[in-house]
DNA sequence: ACCTGAACACCGTTCAAGT
DNA sequence: ACCTGAACACCGTTCAAGT
């Protein structure tokens, strides 16, 4: 007689799992016992797979959703730029539910890739290691700050018929103007 | 006899006592039970002034460190400016430990009152409305989002001599450039 | 090697009771 | 009005045990 086989328990399986439940509830509603019952596995299954417990099922989450470098390629390094942080903010708004992670003390090398990425691009247009420094900071926290304030506008809804996308580009445009 | 009196439990010292326990130990160990402690009171007794319990809690939290509006005045407005967002950063960066609750979607009027208030004085500079919307939102983007990155960094120790200070000025300059 | 079941210390919150 | 004590459902995690 065949039996239901479940596919097996893995760490990747089990942060999909991870972030879709805060997806779909929010970061509140993960526990661990929740995270076992979407994998239909008792909660303290998940230890064998990730020993440190919760706390490093959120450092994989952070670095899942935070590492998002700039693609190597050629062309304008405005456009690069620009098309780059649109993608990495579509995918910052798809899990908003990890963003207050992102701005904790956990995991706090998740974000330096990706920073490095900008600052590389912006030495290889010719700026100055201090200017490539601070352009990418610059860019980096008005990206990382809109799509938090912009999470918060979304939720409260009292100006329902803001342009919130266009409103990125301009900013971004401004900011693409000074550092690169 | 003389009993020694405890100060009577009121609103304000719950929210000054839950920051000291924020600022000292992290959001992590704010707990309902600790902070009873930190009173001198049983943790239920905080039901009392706060009748929804620990989420009434958090957005007080939210609002007395997020609510940071421009001081009314004359002057430059870009001097202005920068006067007052190195202050607001030096208070978010105090208390670095409500940032993930500021992110997150709780309490979303408790930044508007601040926003607004760069809107207001890029609209008294001569600015458009959506010029002065778009720039207030980039002005309070970047700030929040390099409090961010600041806060990680600094954690994580890795180049420890960096001029963060420094950074945020240039990049403000940058920004007030295009916004003002 | 991989998973389970029972147990422990802790959490937010309720509710009746004390003063 | 203001605070307490006991209780409830839930949490992360440990550890010995099963297969």
């Amino acid at each position: 007689m065949i039996m239901s086989q479940r596919p097996p328990l893995t760490r990747e399986r089990i942060i999909e799992s991870a972030l879709h439940l805060i997806d779909g509830q929010g970061l509140g509603r993960l526990t661990m016992r929740r995270l076992g019952d979407a994998l239909e596995v008792e909660a303290m299954a998940i230890y064998h797979h990730l020993p440190h417990g919760k706390e490093q099922l959120l450092e994989q989450l952070i670095a899942y959703v935070a590492a998002h470098p700039v693609p190597p390629g050629a062309g304008d390094v405005r456009d690069r730029l620009r098309t780059w942080a649109g993608g990495y903010r579509d995918r910052l708004l798809q899990h908003i539910g990890v963003m207050p992670l992102i701005v904790t003390r956990r995991n706090p090398g998740a974000l330096m890739a990706t920073t490095q990425s900008v600052q590389d691009l912006l030495r290889t247009a010719g700026r100055t290691e201090a200017e490539a420094a601070i352009g990418a900071h610059t860019l980096l926290g008005y990206l990382l700050g809109t799509v938090a304030l912009d999470a918060r506008e979304q939720a409260a809804e009292t100006a329902p018929d803001v342009d919130r996308d266009g409103r990125f580009q301009a900013g971004l445009d401004g900011i693409l103007a000074t550092i690169a």
